[in-house]
DNA sequence: CGCGCAATTGAGTTTCGTCAAAATCGGTGG
DNA sequence: CCACCGATTTTGACGAAACTCAATTGCGCG
């Protein structure tokens, strides 16, 4: 697929402190004989699809990736954005199989990890067993948000829940994607999506700053979220 | 809250090949001080809440629970059923808050572990440990068929979908519950779910066998899902 | 400049929510 | 046993929201 480097220096990782793996020592590494490799995909470009068997789980270093699922009668739908610090594929773990299809929305910095190297040190290290638990009730926690935040309410309601969700964080700013993920998001179609947006727009509560790029009228939009 | 039997013997229960805790062995359960208990709960009883500190999780013996959050609004959301070896209360091992409110649906049997010992056991027993993963996976996996499933596409497929998880394993029968409880679990009002119902009825989809006791017509429900 | 794709906008239809009224069910007490 | 009550469910009528189909605009790129 791509080039994955390895020997990938991985104490020294500069996100290592919110990633999996931080509780790890030089020792733990040393036991990795299967090394863990690195590499940057495009938009565009896909991690892996439903049914792959893996060997692998991932971490997100910096990039976003969408998990989406197909529907009996074809459509598509997004169940989680998986972005920096973020884990993706846990299920190997248990299942060998990867449940999603994951397709890069930004470009995207990952680690790769052995699946058989994460059983292994799961059991041995208690950081690790402890942080695995943690990124896996995380992305229950997301899911449960997705479900009540960005599938229930009026599109509106939603759509603004989406919005604040993909702010940029510090910022009241925040970036875009197509109206059709946004629509596979939401659960509505993308001239919904467009409506609400150009709605959204000449109400005041998103200015374009650039391309693509929006400054949030926070407050405005928790109020419809409110109402 | 309810009584709450000690001292019980998990090494004979009869769930314990599919329950959490089959790897366990009669060392390992010797060290759990703070015994595992048992207890019988009845329709509308609440087992915790949004935000409870929680210092056990549970496992459903049978029955049926439901978990449900809240939206800003006001609006309930149930998010996921939870029945027979299901486990419930995982995020306890993370978080020591609860993130739901378990509300019981149908006379359901629960055995309560202390988290402490969950946690310890879950590091030297390594069949604990895989155990928990799956059942964090299993959750994820409904999570995602929920939203896939019940909460996307138009209200009938979602019926639909809801009627066929419904089932009673085996047979092509099931029994429902509160229109209220339907409609939040698809996120739809109460009026559609009863018209959704009485359609369906109308089209001898579902017959009514006993009073809330239906008898399904798969296939009709998965062409309708299909379409 | 013009091509192709995505986004927007419009018009008409369908679905779903809202409000209100009627029907049904279960339990209680006469 | 039956009448009555409250709660739930069903049904109807109407309006709002979202989908569909179609046309137009806007934008990036060769």
């Amino acid at each position: 697929m791509q080039a994955w480097e390895g020997d990938t220096n991985c104490l020294n990782c500069a996100i290592r402190s919110t990633a999996l793996f931080s509780g790890l020592t030089a020792q733990d590494f040393e036991k990795i004989h299967d090394p863990v490799e690195q590499v940057t995909l495009k938009p565009g470009e896909l991690l892996y699809k439903v049914g792959d068997t893996g060997h692998h789980l991932f971490t997100v270093r910096s990039g976003l990736i969408k998990l989406v699922q197909y529907l009996p009668d074809g459509t598509q739908r997004i169940v989680r954005l998986v972005k920096s610090t973020d884990v993706l594929g846990l299920e190997v773990l248990v299942n060998s199989q990867y449940e999603h299809e994951a397709v890069v929305l930004r470009t995207t910095e990952l680690c790769r990890y052995p699946k058989e190297a994460v059983i292994q040190l799961s059991q041995t290290n208690p950081v690790l067993h402890k942080d695995l638990m943690a990124q896996w009730q995380r992305a229950l926690t997301d899911a449960d948000a997705w479900l009540t935040k960005l599938s229930t309410g009026a599109a509106k309601k939603r759509m603004a829940n989406l919005l604040i969700r993909l702010r940029e964080k510090g910022a009241d700013e925040c970036y875009l994607f197509s109206r059709e993920d946004m629509g596979s998001i939401l659960s509505i179609t993308i001239e919904t999506a467009s409506r609400t947006i150009s709605e959204f727009k000449r109400l005041k509560l998103m200015t374009e700053i650039r391309p693509n790029h929006f400054y949030l009228d926070i407050e405005g939009l928790e109020a419809i979220i409110a109402s």
